[in-house]
DNA sequence: CCCGATATGGTGGGGCTGGCAACAAACCGG
DNA sequence: CCGGTTTGTTGCCAGCCCCACCATATCGGG
């Protein structure tokens, strides 16, 4: 039980990494308002600004013309010239973007594949990208560090994917794979883990402090946790594993599968034969969906909706978050009956902790995945941003 | 988002905190020890200890003789006359204890009920007991607060309690009662949330930052979660409902009920039915169990054996504990069979989260609750030790 | 157009805190 | 008895935040 710096350079390095925080999270604002907001001295706060801005991480703006009297304060901005890269490998593309401070993906690419590739060989795709970059549409940025998220079981403690399934990963060192190749230090992370981040920070779980994440995909639905306002990876990072839940299935009708783990029963490929359709991304499925006169598809949808109510009750009595937020397919299974979803889950759950609970949409969309992979490379950032 | 108390106060107020939370949680030691543990200087350390001395929050007392080179080092430890009220009212008994920064039971009574009590008598009866206790067994003592455990909901932000059933309690102000009565603060809580949070620092799961606990009682089962290290209430501190939970069954011949709800599932009363005896507690339901060569009692044993690791399999895919702690009859469960208990989780589990994965007997027998209970209310000492 | 009110930025001094270095004290082993 | 080792003690120093005072910029009214 070693902790460091418990001296008055400490309080330095909290005061600086609360005052970027808050311009990073919240947005710009004057220097007036984070006086207010963060409790500090003015002149506390002016001389934090200010060294701040001798390292360019934020940059002072002319004040907003407000029509208030006294001394206008000068607008405080997270510099967009300091960037995080994000790295989303996937089954068929590999998805690579750099986010400035701030939220914002400044760049982005997304190189298709045809078959599975090797850790080394995403490494290098992005050692190239990003020196490609560096010339262009990144002149002049200073590269913080990098995020990964993985679609599989990342060790948080040192970035190794113990599994991931579906890019045929085994115990790869990604992190330290993309590190020697960009010259950058990478996290790495589950991305339905960062993908809650995300949205805890920029999308539907804005300033919730305890959030449950779920999302929907092809290969099945994975979720990531917020409690206490700090992103939740268990003893080794794998936390938020749903998928593999085996579900509280009440109906014995609607199980469809002996083990009745959750995401063989809640199961985007149901949807699609449900809808009579054999591939489609999110908005042609869900546009299937509701077109469709049969009464299988609806019938589908249901069963699956009662299965995931049930599935997310149990985690409002365990966990007793303030909002659930689904993903991907999930998405669609809500959207097509939102009142009839929290109906279901306030039905199963304690009454108490089902009092506070909204259910929601996700709303980052494609940019969710960099935006929370981006993130966990600002974190060091933020807990010391002079490094 | 204020944050206040970041200047240099606070670097003391935090400082002050880690060393009486050192020597309240792991016990008494030497300053030289607290030196190389917290990190702080020697000098620091040195008058850290003299301000908590000279507030009577710790002893100093002579050094142990070791047989080591160098000038010994004085033994630091949390005073016996710092006590927290704790309070545990059950449905055929009020119990209540003074216990120490340390951790150990001072002073405790038990007060046998024969039918459910209101709020009020249990406040005017804790009033009662403590006021006897002043001027005998805690002569001297300063009282820092109080604690409840209470079987039921309760909201953490104000410690009402929102429904304890099997008290007949439902939108109590527990906390407010108290403080009225005995003119101390208190701090209301779940009881198994604070039995979790005891076990934690003294009992089975210390050390642990990431645990699940659950308890198995005559009423049915609660749970508590510390993940992070720090205790999990979520958005209002009803966490850790695990009971009412539709549990994942997989061989449809266990099922028993319909809901399919894991108290009703896995059950004192069955266990009690399937040993042939009609009451006893839990020392004496383990021996009636071991002791039956009727085959219903394993038979039923294992019943409930799998159905827990059902569950408990889709908590670890969760939130990947480091130890799972359990307590009461479900201790005589995986005690039968520890060995099949852990493998039958690991193989629902994935495998990653269940390599580091422990499961444990809790630890702290009769003391557990007022210990928890206790120690919510130290928390505020160890937050700002001064006062 | 001027002037008071208001709100904020800027600057220098002071208090609090922890770190450090030098010295003293207590113990061990030979 | 003496050197080596570890730790307590003391005085000084640097860092950081707060505060008081003054300067600056805007608004609204005469």
């Amino acid at each position: 039980m070693t902790m460091r710096a418990t001296g008055v350079e400490g309080v330095r390095r909290a005061n600086l990494g609360a005052v970027l925080r808050l311009v990073h999270h919240a947005g710009p604002r004057s220097r007036a308002v984070i006086t207010a907001e963060t409790g500090l001295n003015r002149s506390t706060v002016s001389d934090l600004v200010a060294t701040l801005a001798g390292a360019g991480l934020v940059e002072e703006r002319e004040p907003d013309p407000t029509r208030r009297v006294g001394r206008p304060s000068p607008i405080v901005a997270p510099s967009d010239d300091v960037v995080a890269i994000a790295v989303n490998p996937e089954v068929d593309a590999l998805e690579v973007g750099a986010v400035t401070l701030g939220g914002r993906v400044r760049v982005r690419a997304r190189e298709g594949v045809d078959r599975p590739v090797e850790v080394d060989d995403v490494a290098a795709s992005v050692a190239r990208i990003v020196a490609d970059w560096s010339g262009g549409p990144l002149r002049g940025c200073r590269i913080v560090g990098g995020g990964a998220a993985v679609p599989g079981l990342v060790r948080a403690r040192d970035g190794v994917v113990r599994l991931a399934p579906h890019l045929g990963w085994r115990e790869q060192d990604v992190a330290g794979a993309l590190a020697q190749a960009t010259g950058v230090a990478f996290a790495v992370g589950n991305d339905a883990s960062l993908g809650a981040r995300a949205e805890r920070l920029f999308g539907a779980a804005r300033d919730h402090a305890d959030v449950v994440y779920l999302n929907g995909g092809a290969s099945g639905i994975g979720g990531g946790l917020i409690l206490h306002g700090v992103a939740i990876g268990g003893a080794d990072g794998y936390a938020g594993e749903w998928g593999q839940n085996r579900a509280g299935i009440v109906l014995e009708s609607d199980r469809r599968t002996a083990e009745g783990m959750l995401e063989d029963e809640v199961n985007r490929s149901r949807l699609l034969a449900a809808a009579g359709v054999t591939a489609a991304d999110d908005a042609a499925l869900a546009l299937a969906l509701s077109e469709s006169t049969d009464g299988a598809a609806r019938a589908e949808m249901d069963r699956q909706r009662r299965i995931l109510a049930a599935t997310l009750a149990n985690a409002v009595n365990v966990l007793n978050p303030s909002v659930i937020v689904l993903g991907g397919f999930l998405a669609i299974l809500r959207d097509s009956d939102p009142d009839g979803l929290l109906a279901a889950v306030r039905a199963q759950a304690l009454d108490a902790p089902g009092e506070g609970l909204d259910i929601r949409a996700a709303a980052l969309g494609a940019d969710r995945l960099l935006i929370g992979a981006a993130e966990a490379a600002f974190e060091q950032l933020l807990a010391d941003p002079l490094g």
